[in-house]
DNA sequence: GCTTTCTTACTCGGATACCTACTGTCCGAGTGGAATAGG
DNA sequence: CCTATTCCACTCGGACAGTAGGTATCCGAGTAAGAAAGC
């Protein structure tokens, strides 16, 4: 089991829209944003129409365009961003197997309660999502001292 | 995020194990349970290693050998099986971009404390990982009835 | 000086290769039991 | 009849391909700003 590097990415980036965000903010660019964590633009590229897709970032074409955040910070979870890049699809996913082998003449009524397995991990993987669900973008920066947020916003200021 | 095939195949075989020991049971050939459950043998053979390098099952070679659970299964838990097949890394990685690009010529003392992101995305595998120590393979079969277990027993009883 | 048009540079978006890791398969080493030959 | 030996069938174990999904890249469509020309 593993969760993509782009998760990571996707949410360093919705972090840093959340700062520089503000009265008349332009849309940040892709590549400036792949420029600020050293990343390939290309593939951040890919990541960031994710999250255009799932409605949270805002991507703006033309001169001066780029991306900003669709929604206030407070009212994106952690869960969304994972949901964003990784898929809706469960981590978990039963085949039943159970319904195989020495049991694959019995009648389909005898496998009406969902098998008890997948019942376990279905159970861990929302605790998973809740857990996740309960931190937003906003609360993410809070550790953050202001002085290093200043500068980096100061490094997006219009030459 | 996808968690492998091999881990509901493991789990399964866990619980079969556990129904058919007893006093004076023999081991269960990797054969023999991939065919209870229509797996392909040579394969799920790989995931019965790896429950016995991780100390869940025993490995008894020669005739009449096989594999056989290493200790009650009341001390096996969900936790243990999947951290068996899937190998003991975290499935979120922290790659610190947040020290690449900008902020690469920082000092590194001012990353002393672990990346937000980082500890979200962790708490959150930790509330998946409690989860999954909260079931054993013992729990597991208490909700099918003793007349489906006898059942299954009966095929593997020796002819 | 103002408006309209045109050019241009910049942006995102989807289509296209690459590569790791999971999935699937095979054959050899080792072991225990059973048959057999000898005492 | 009992015992030691040999053989053999059966088991696991690790080494070897195939494939799906994540990673990385490129080039084209579209847009808005700005320059330039006309009124």
């Amino acid at each position: 089991m593993r969760v993509g590097e782009g998760v990571e990415w996707a949410a360093h980036v919705c972090v840093l829209l959340h700062w520089l965000e503000g009265e008349g903010s332009t849309p940040v660019p892709g590549a400036r944003l792949a420029g600020a964590f050293g990343l390939p633009a290309a593939y951040l590229g890919k990541q960031l129409q994710a999250l255009t897709k799932a409605g949270i970032t805002i991507s703006v074409p033309g001169k001066n365009g780029g991306f900003k955040l669709a929604r206030p910070a407070d009212t994106i979870t952690m869960m969304d961003v994972v949901a964003a890049i990784e898929g809706p699809g469960d981590a978990f996913r039963c085949t039943e197997i159970r319904r195989h082998g020495i049991n694959q003449s019995r009648p389909a009524r005898e496998f009406a309660q969902p098998c008890d397995i997948a019942v376990i991990m279905r159970q861990a993987e929302v605790a998973w999502r809740r857990s996740l669900a309960a931190t937003t973008i906003a609360d993410i920066g809070a550790g953050v001292s202001d002085r290093v947020i200043q500068r980096t916003v100061r490094h997006f200021a219009p030459d």
